[in-house]
RNA sequence: GGGGGAUUAGCUCAUCUGGCUAGAGCGCUUGCAUGGCAUGCAAGAGGUGGUCGGUUCGACUCCGAUAUCCUCCA
């Protein structure tokens, strides 16, 4: 049986009270897609041997020598490796990258999966999807030539995402060894628990993992076959599940690794645990929307944000938005100045004036065709007239960053050369960030020069030119750059600071000319993921208050160097001084302490069976030092001893107590029964401890003397 | 947006109930062996344990904040 639609018809819409409300267009979704079509039309019966998918399965399959239909299991791999390449393929050509949010965490998620059969099936431990990209790429020229375009980048960024995997996975098995070294991942928070523990619905409590982890211990210690025994070898769902939220390490491969140790994973604990993540997830992210209530309806919302900054309008519709413990409201005006997030620009906030009632608005955004107003509160009167206004400082900061970064991206080309592609960018009062496709890391020089283009056009004062309405063929024709993958309406806007220089379809707000930026800075340059770079930079005031912190940050460093005409080189010398001193005090101390030791050697003394020496108050100067004479002094002295030095530091008599292993004492417990004023321990032959009274000193090496007669 | 982790030598990582001169491999320097190299042997240099606070007699280790990165959920 060959399914090749499966209709769908639209009818209803689920309210936030359940109920059913007739759609206003009724639909049917065939589910007939482009792979079933072909299957059909070339007479396959899967859309796999069709020759869409053939070319890409053969290839791998060639690479593993394995063949396809060898095997249902590696026909599933050869198969999810054929779907996602060109899922993720054409999606990075389109602009969306890897990341570990939004869209790009749905990317990194199916590459992964792919990634992960051919690891487990196929047998491949380097790098292979990347190597897919060209084929798919002139499969596709004429129907998706942004691929074939982007070729280069796209495979860059699928054999670094892969690169990284291959790395998570190792970090997986390394603690999954961890475990059954230890009994504990490495993060040593989840000790073994028994069967019952693991059972129950509750997490177990800090001291029964405390608890656990002690058994696992002593198990260890005592007898191998108890530990396994003590295991029921079983992988507690929880260890399975922990090695998957934190380390990204796949269910499947858990359980591969543990079949190896003849180990199973306790799946249902691992459900359990998952369960209670999406709840988490849940309860977190639960917005609770209400439905619209309508005032005014049919109206077109409109924008006259580029002209005005208030307006006198009325609020067509409004809703409230609960998410935790917090309630939003949402207003949505016939015409507004207020700026809705899009295009890397943020909302504006600002404030609506219901005839006396100012109600602040905290961010703007967009819904469809909606510009939404987020408010604290609604009004009493929401029906009434609202004069709507924006937060015009604010708004100002916004527009010289935002025309900044066509400036930017402008200049970019003109130094790095026209590959530079827009990959993101964000907009807001403090500053732009803007990423680019580029292959390097930007020399100090380049980064200089762009700068300084930048500067010169805002000097030139060039007005800005905004032409809105262009019929989208004819703003290509004006060659004003665009966005892969972006999409444009029939009718666009184009936004020019000189034809010359820079020219981009956008939908922000821009400056006057470009003189009102003031200043531009660029704050840093860093690279976000491969063939991806990413800049920031702060204009106007903010560029100010950037080169004034930075020219008093270095004036302040001047005042310290009175005089000094090469501040950079005094810094220089002085550290270079600094680490001579440190290495000669180092060295001094060391000849210290051998003398010491020296001297310390000759005062040992027999007191009946044991060597012993007892001293109060030995001239040293640090704590670390004394200790370091206690162990030479053992490694002299050998066997049968107990010393107990003693150095008074910083107002406290440091005690260091050591007694030789072969004597079948617990120095701890000696110090504690004999002189319980003195506070410290260690390990029963090396006891560290201080006390404010130095009597107690005398007191303990009287007592120890006693003993030992 | 909400969880879970990581941050120790140039690199990859150890240090399992807080005390034991913070270690290993690779790399680096020097010496020895070989005609030379790959290499082998030996010695050595290299660490404010991300940053800032707290608990403690004592913190790389425990707690809190902060930065950066990784990962899962939405």
């Amino acid at each position: 049986m060959i399914e090749i639609w499966n209709n769908v018809f639209m009818e209803f819409e689920r309210k936030a009270d359940s109920s059913l409300v007739p759609l206003p267009k009724k639909h049917v979704d065939t589910g007939m897609g482009f792979e079933r079509l072909t299957m059909a039309i070339q007479g396959k019966y899967s859309s796999y041997d069709s020759d869409i998918f053939q070319p890409v399965i053969q290839y791998v399959a060639q690479k593993s020598n394995i063949k396809y239909g060898a095997s249902e299991k590696t026909d599933i791999a050869l198969r999810v490796i054929a779907d996602h390449i060109r899922a993720i393929s054409f999606t990075i050509a389109d602009g969306q990258l890897p990341s570990n949010t939004g869209a790009g965490y749905v990317i990194r998620r199916i590459l992964r999966r792919s990634v992960r059969y051919g690891y487990s099936y196929l047998g491949f431990e380097a790098p292979f999807m990347c190597e897919l990209v060209p084929m798919l790429a002139e499969q596709f020229k004429n129907v998706f030539p942004e691929l074939n375009a982007q070729k280069d980048f796209v495979v860059n960024v699928i054999r670094e995402e892969e690169i990284s995997f291959f790395k998570t996975l190792k970090t997986g098995l390394n603690s999954l060894n961890n475990f059954f070294d230890h009994g504990s991942l490495q993060s040593n928070k989840i000790g073994y628990l028994t069967e019952e523990e693991a059972s129950q619905d509750s997490a177990p409590t800090p001291k029964e993992i405390e608890e656990g982890q002690k058994r696992v211990v002593t198990a260890l210690k005592e007898n191998a076959d108890n530990y396994t025994q003590f295991y029921k070898r079983n992988i507690p769902g929880k260890i399975a599940f922990q090695l998957y939220d934190t380390y990204g390490f796949p269910l499947d491969l858990t359980r591969l690794v543990a079949a190896e140790m003849g180990f199973m994973v306790d799946e249902k604990g691992f459900e359990v645990e998952m369960a209670a993540q999406k709840d988490r997830g849940r309860v977190a992210a639960a917005t609770e929307q209400s439905d619209w209530t309508t005032i005014e309806d049919g109206k077109k919302v409109e924008f006259i944000g580029y002209d005005f900054t208030e307006a006198d309008a009325r609020v067509m519709k409004y809703r409230s938005v609960k998410q935790k413990d917090k309630e939003l409201f949402q207003l949505v005006l016939d015409k507004t100045p207020f700026y809705a997030e899009s295009g890397g620009q943020i909302g504006d906030t600002g404030y609506l004036d219901f005839g006396g009632e100012k109600i602040d608005v905290l961010d703007t955004k967009k819904e469809n065709d909606l510009i939404i107003h987020f408010v604290k509160k609604l009004p009493a009167k929401v029906n009434a007239p609202v004069h709507a206004k924006i937060n015009t400082i604010r708004r100002n900061d916004i527009i010289k960053n935002h025309s900044a970064t066509h400036l930017l991206q402008a200049a970019l080309r003109i130094v790095l050369g026209t590959h530079v592609q827009q990959k993101g960018s964000l907009v807001n009062a403090d500053y732009l960030r803007f990423d680019f496709a580029h292959f390097a890391k930007m020399t100090p020089e380049e980064i200089a020069k762009v700068e300084q283009i930048v500067n010169d056009k805002i000097m030139e004062n060039v007005v800005l030119d905004e032409k809105r309405n262009v019929p989208i063929k004819e703003a290509e024709k004006m060659g004003a750059t665009m966005l892969f993958g972006e999409k444009y309406g029939e009718l666009v806007r184009v936004i020019t600071f000189d034809p010359q220089f820079s020219r981009e379809l956008c939908g922000g707000v821009h400056v006057k000319s470009t003189g009102a930026i003031g200043l531009f800075k660029i704050i840093s340059e860093s690279s976000i993921s491969a063939g991806v770079r990413r800049i920031e930079a702060v204009t106007g005031r903010k560029a100010l208050e950037y080169v004034d912190a930075k020219v008093n940050e270095l004036t302040a460093i001047g005042e310290l160097f009175k005089g000094s005409k090469n501040v950079v080189q005094s810094v220089n010398t002085l550290m270079e001084q600094n680490e001579k001193l440190q290495k000669e005090n180092e060295h001094m101390q060391d000849k210290l302490v051998a003398g010491l030791v020296k001297q310390l050697k000759a005062e040992v003394a027999q007191v009946g069976k044991v060597q012993f020496l007892g001293k109060a108050n030995i001239d040293i100067t640090s704590a670390d030092a004394l200790r370091k004479a206690g162990i030479q002094l053992t490694n002299e002295v050998k066997d049968n001893f107990v010393f107990v030095l003693a150095s008074n530091i910083n107002g406290k008599s440091i005690v260091h107590l050591r007694v030789a292993p072969s004597l079948g004492l617990n120095g701890n417990q000696l110090l504690k029964e004999l002189s319980p004023s003195i506070k410290g321990g260690g390990p029963a032959d090396f006891v560290q401890a201080s006390t404010a009274n130095a009597n107690d000193v005398e007191e303990l090496i009287g007592k120890l003397k006693e003993r030992f007669k």
